[in-house]
DNA sequence: AAGTGAGTCCTACTTTAGTACTAAATTCAT
DNA sequence: ATGAATTTAGTACTAAAGTAGGACTCACTT
């Protein structure tokens, strides 16, 4: 009977609306000699129109929403859970190239392919490589490999 | 009186529609011999029940009710979710000196310093590479921190 | 006892990586 | 338009990494 409840007052009111067209009905028999089959029209006519009225506000109207938030722990994949550490990528002043040339660095590729990939010259990824040990204050590209995953500048 | 509270919206508005249809009935008692008001009759017994029509709706449906529920992400730190893939190790044939002489090099240890660090010589770590290289089936020592990281070798 | 594999170490060599500069073109905000 | 930062590229050098052999020891297996 769920359906009762969420329609209660629409079978009310269709109810009640029902009892005053008899009642009207009855009032016309008995006081007034018109057509009946107008009061049936006008009747017909408001009935459908309450209907309109209702199906265009259910139907237009906005639903009031309700924001349920819910906690749910997810396990998120290793490939996924790399969120760059921007505000530190700013603090050790590392461009977007030298990420980009660090990126490269991490996946194994060599100086040589680093500049082929990029189209640049083999010198100027030596460049790079410089500013970038310089700024993460490494040694040795190995070390700037583990030091970016470790602060999440790469993943 | 409990139930004059919970169905007042439905009565009172029972009552404004029997006062709005007698208002009607007079209306037409007044001017129906009009012919010509007909039309504008129907049309406003059209837009006002409409309008209750929409009134209705919104003021005594319940209100839809949209549930947003927001998955908030909540962060699990793998602090030890590193199961060294020992199915993989023994496949490959990598030696518990090579697994060894790999972490440090992942690390960011120079051949040097790893030698130094096992005491054995620069000559021996670098044999080590090579078996670790062609073992991998890698390259460079970047490549097989890159590919031993991914396979879950190492850490 | 011979064979195997892991670990050790070596020489000699080539390749790659890294250092230390200099310098120009480009981009970009003030 | 000017100055700062970025990106580019170079030379000349040293350091480190990687290659290709060979050789020895030791523990363990057959």
């Amino acid at each position: 009977m769920k359906w009762f409840r969420n329609y209660k007052t629409a079978i009310l009111y269709g109810i009640s609306l029902f009892v005053l067209l008899f009642f009207l009905k009855w009032l016309e028999l008995r006081y007034i000699l018109f057509d009946h089959s107008l009061e049936i029209y006008i009747g017909s006519i408001a009935v459908l129109f309450t209907a309109l009225g209702i199906w265009l506000a259910l139907k237009l109207s906005k639903p009031k929403t309700k924001t349920i938030i819910v906690e749910k722990e997810v396990f998120i994949p290793k490939e996924e859970d790399f969120t760059m550490n921007q505000a530190l990528i700013e603090k050790l002043e590392l461009s977007a190239r030298e990420l980009e040339i660090l990126d490269l660095m991490a996946q194994g590729n060599s100086n040589q392919e680093i500049a082929n990939s990029i189209f640049v010259s083999l010198s100027t990824v030596k460049t790079h490589n410089q500013n970038i040990f310089e700024k993460l204050d490494v040694k040795r590209r190995t070390q700037a490999i583990e030091k970016a995953k470790r602060l999440q500048i790469i993943p």
